[in-house]
DNA sequence: ATGTCGACGAATCGTCGA
């Protein structure tokens, strides 16, 4: 039997599984990771595209709806266990998929979340997100307890630090970079949880998203908002984490980019 | 503040969300 050296995940945003299928294939042609999760498919589980991907090598679990939101969880190996969103917490928005997977040294627990953009301060919307950041951190104690080697990544829609912003000054409290939120990813930390890209060296303006308008990514004006936290268990075997940047290269990209998490076997 | 997208309904654009 062939020993894997590595293990690669990876998260993305995608912002219409419809629309950008394709390109969701040819970036897995190119990048073969073992487990991808997507955010935003803004279609229903009766459309998701199972054949594509199994014809591309992988087994998917989603959890869609119409419009807005939806999550997915793309494996080489199967998916067991798997939870849709925050269990005991009431939600209409289908916003988090879990699943346990086969990983290097043990089974590796996969939480893959949409969170909330939140529009403003002071919104309805806000409160929304701070709730559900706070029944989404309540859930993680428990679970990493129940799965000690846990990788939770997604769309968190949180700049966490100033040099996580192309404008850390003029944006300042603002949405994706207010106190509060930045508070919660800290408390998502304070479980035992580590940025996985910030355990490397990065280049300076690293950014995840780019707004679509006012040229922004070719003028890097971005933020870094989508994450891949690891547990205590798992802190040793991280390799790298890179974002990618080439597929907003791409015409019709998605606005977000891909990050990349790398695990010794 | 926003020149872009994407989904939706019911128009071939207006509205919403991001």
């Amino acid at each position: 039997m062939l020993e894997r050296a590595e293990m690669q995940l990876a998260t993305w945003n995608i912002n219409s599984l419809t629309v950008r299928l394709p390109q969701v294939l040819d970036w897995l042609a190119a990048n073969p990771v073992d487990v991808l999760g997507l955010q935003e498919l803004k279609l229903v589980d009766e459309k998701f595209p199972h054949d594509a991907f199994h014809a591309a090598g992988y087994q998917a679990v989603s959890f869609g709806q119409r419009t807005y939101n939806g999550v997915a969880l793309l494996s080489r190996t199967p998916l067991e266990e798997v939870v849709r969103n925050i269990p005991g917490h009431d939600d209409d928005q289908a916003r988090v998929i879990a699943a346990t997977v086969d990983g290097p040294g043990g089974p590796l627990r996969v939480v893959n979340g949409y969170f909330v953009n939140g529009q403003a301060p002071g919104s309805d919307k806000f409160d929304y997100k701070m709730r559900w950041l706070q029944a989404l951190q309540e859930w993680l104690r428990g679970e990493l307890d129940r799965h000690p080697r846990l990788v939770l990544m997604g769309d968190f829609n949180i700049a966490p630090e100033d040099r996580d912003s192309f404008d850390p000054v003029g944006l300042a409290g603002t949405i994706h970079h207010t106190e509060e939120e930045r508070a919660h990813f800290q408390a998502l930390l304070g479980l035992g949880l580590a940025d996985a890209f910030r355990l490397f060296e990065q280049p300076e303006k690293s950014f995840s998203w780019w707004d679509y308008r006012m040229l922004g990514f070719q003028k890097n004006r971005g933020l870094r908002i989508d994450h891949i936290l690891v547990s205590e268990a798992l802190r040793a075997q991280v390799n790298a984490c890179h974002i990618d940047r080439t597929p907003r290269k791409n015409k019709q990209p998605s606005d977000h980019a891909p990050v990349v998490l790398h695990l010794a076997a």
